[in-house]
DNA sequence: CTAGGGTTAG
């Protein structure tokens, strides 16, 4: 698992599966998801049904002979379609990838390549992003400011900041130019994983050099804002009208959300009249600040006043401004009140998205009408958005809470089966509900979808690992709690290995 | 993926 790409080069991926029990159901008294077809032929043209084979195939080197099919044509977009929907199953997208990489005709796209390298570099398998980035280099396909973009997020983001700060500071000996542009976004990377510390270190060894400009203090005021620490973000702005930077509407939007998320209320609502009165221009950006601001600590009058106040002003709500609306209705009102302004903005003709769509369900399913919010579900395809990962977890996540585990289970059948495949989350959802019941039984599913989120390229935490192995264990499954010991200690060594 | 507003957890 460590490294497909290279140490799999010409032995198929799926090895890897075999000696994990996934598909042999000795453990348990139901599978979790249902044992595949054979691969129809001929060979599919959609990416939906290229994911399905893909998923289902137990043969690697059928599902080469197919998908080197001379019949097929190959195009980037498709590649990236078929990525994208195996995107949670990071082995067999990688797999895959590897595959069309042999493919006597098509060659990879700079896009394809790039999801490649943020696949593998989730893995940590960071042998692997390295090969790929060399395999770009020789193809004069990249790598590109985008593809250390990619990696440097994966570093940081698995605690490497140091290195991915490295990776920014030599990335010109690895073909790809810095520019003023990639050092606002390494210090952004660094921001919004909470390293503020470190970015403004950086930002101020490096400013003269990169030639800071407006977007690079408002990166930096932005982060010290994430961190709650506005008067930082107010000094920035003072540091930068004192280089002869003007700031722009972005700042002051950038400070206003920054009092809103310290607390500071008051100190939001002064910023946001003093951004009216000295004509400011304020924006559609600025409006849902201060209503989602308001919403989030309760002051619901002050915020549907607020967003009366846009409209009167002619700055036009957008889908976002609904959203940020209908969020803190349901959180701080009434789901009922969420509705309404759901069906007002339809009645305006706005089309809502799934974030709207996800509001709105876990409203329902918070206020405890699960029918309802199967209801908009089943809605969301109106909309050209279907349901995604995030509206399985929520609704799973209150089957389960309710005690419907059976009906969480099916949802979970549902999407591993079809286009929408679960990600950690739904993992962990799952895991915890397996011991709400107490049922032996349970804990065999439990013990199963362990091993099947490692399989997809999901590390549990170890206190997933911990509650699993002891429930195991006291229901009499020491065959089985040992196997998920192996597969942890698998995990660890791979994890202690990684660490560099 | 050069910056600002909207899903998420006890």
């Amino acid at each position: 698992m460590r490294s497909p790409m290279s140490t799999l080069q010409h032995k198929p991926l799926n090895h890897l599966h075999q000696h994990l029990p996934f598909h042999t159901p000795k453990f348990h008294s139901r599978p979790i998801t249902t044992a595949p077809p054979p691969p129809p032929l001929p060979p599919p043209t959609d990416p939906s049904s290229f994911a399905s084979l893909i998923l289902n195939s137990t043969n690697p080197h059928a599902l080469t002979q197919t998908l080197h099919s001379p019949t097929l044509q190959w195009t980037p977009q498709l590649v990236d379609q078929i990525i994208k929907r195996l995107w949670n199953h990071a082995l067999k997208a990688l797999h895959f990838f590897n595959i069309l990489s042999r493919h006597p005709t098509y060659t990879h796209s700079l896009s394809s390549f790039d999801h490649a390298v943020d696949l593998a570099a989730r893995l940590r398998d960071y042998k692997t992003v390295w090969t790929l980035v060399h395999r770009m280099k020789s193809l004069r396909l990249g790598p590109a400011p985008k593809t250390f973009a990619i990696i440097a997020e994966r570093y940081v983001s698995a605690g490497k900041a140091d290195r991915a700060v490295k990776i920014f500071l030599s990335m010109h000996e690895h073909g790809c130019r810095q520019s003023l542009n990639s050092f606002n976004t390494i210090l952004d990377l660094l921001c919004k994983e909470k390293k503020v510390e470190k970015a403004y270190n950086l930002f101020k060894v490096f400013r003269g050099k990169f030639k800071a400009d407006v977007v690079t203090y408002n990166v930096i005021a932005n982060g010290w804002c994430l961190i709650k620490r506005t008067n930082k973000a107010l000094e920035i702005l003072k540091e930068m009208v004192e280089r002869g930077i003007d700031p722009n509407l972005t700042t002051y939007n950038i400070i206003l959300k920054g009092y809103f998320r310290a607390g500071q209320i008051e100190e939001a609502w002064r910023f946001f009249l003093e951004m009216k009165k000295r004509k400011c221009e304020i924006d559609v950006v600025t409006y849902t600040t201060v209503v989602h601001g308001f919403g989030v600590v309760g002051e619901i009058n002050r915020a549907r006043n607020v967003f009366d106040e846009m409209v009167k002003e002619g700055v036009l709500p957008s889908v976002v401004t609904y959203n940020a609306l209908i969020q803190v209705l349901c959180k701080k009102d009434n789901v009922e009140n969420a509705i309404l302004v759901f069906e007002e903005m339809v009645r305006k003709g706005y089309v809502p998205n799934s974030i709207t769509y996800n509001l709105v369900i876990r409203g329902l399913c918070h206020a405890g009408e699960m029918e309802r919010a199967i209801g908009y579900m089943n809605r969301m395809k109106d909309d050209e958005c279907e349901p995604n990962v995030q509206t399985y977890n929520v609704v799973i996540r209150y089957f389960c809470d309710a005690g419907e585990i059976e009906k969480g289970l099916e949802l979970f059948e549902k999407m591993s089966s079809g286009d929408c495949l679960p990600n950690l989350d739904t993992y962990n959802i799952l895991i915890s509900a397996m011991f709400v019941r107490k049922k032996p039984d349970d804990l065999l599913v439990a013990g199963k979808l362990l091993i099947e989120m490692v399989d997809r390229g999901f590390m549990p935490r170890r206190f997933t690992f911990n509650r699993v192995l002891n429930g195991l264990l006291l229901t009499g499954n020491q065959g089985f709690a040992k196997e998920i010991l192996r597969l942890q200690s698998r995990c660890g060594r791979l994890t202690r290995q990684f660490k560099l």
